[in-house]
DNA sequence: TTATCGAGTTACCTGAAGGAAACCTGGTCA
DNA sequence: TGACCAGGTTTCCTTCAGGTAACTCGATAA
């Protein structure tokens, strides 16, 4: 007899569509760490390429457009010369730094399992 | 007199490749929708499979592999003939539950302020 | 007048990840 | 004896996201 296939016991399951949509949010190299290095306040494009030393400066570009188009993050154009730009998370965005904060706290968990 | 690059005025900050590492736990094509699917209990390969609809058996496979490394989740081999394989998430591997939970909140409510 | 700066673009190239489809294995039941 | 099942593997092919490096732009300061 063929093994059924069982109805995931779950209360009121989110669609995993949902869920895909959603991690779309953080989606592309590096976006993780661009919300992480603004959650203590804004940042200039180039202080972010000091913060996170891998990224080229398209990818930045790429993801800084990208994560506000999302509404994760803002541009604020200061007047200066050269003008200067700073980018902050917006209210939603910051919503996201506990759950980023999540799961550095289980990756640091597993990776002390395995060392320890 | 150019621009000084400002220390990011957070308290401790854990360093950005923790991010990094700790991001790469869940990384790679349908990792998030597999620890999804198991937050309501144990299923087995082929109902992951009906859960999550584009997945291709290659990338499903290759993916509980390496959440299984990761220590994300468990394999069980059940003595059924033909043998039935269950997989659930370890202990650590629901502590991310609530991490993609936040972030599906976080998405949602981007998606209505982009369509309300 | 030339260099510097911040903040990006542009052009080009590459490889690893993912998709599709076929195949495998060992047991069972019709 | 042949088909079906679960749970995968294997092969092959493609693509596109990301990396490199050079370039742009307008203003200023040396």
């Amino acid at each position: 007899m063929p093994l059924k296939v069982r109805k995931n016991q779950s209360p009121e399951p989110p669609q995993p569509c949902m869920l895909t949509h959603c991690m779309a949010v953080i989606s592309g190299a590096w976006a993780a760490n661009v919300i992480w290095s603004l959650r203590a306040g804004p940042r200039r494009f180039n202080e972010l390429r000091t913060d996170i030393p891998p990224i080229s400066a398209k990818v930045l570009s790429t993801r800084l457009t990208e994560l506000e188009e999302r509404g994760v993050l803002s541009r604020n154009v200061q007047p200066t010369s050269p003008p200067s730009v700073e980018y902050a998370l917006t209210e939603l965005g910051g919503e996201l730094v506990p759950a980023l904060e999540a799961i550095v706290k289980v990756g640091h968990r597993l990776k002390m399992r395995d060392e320890g």
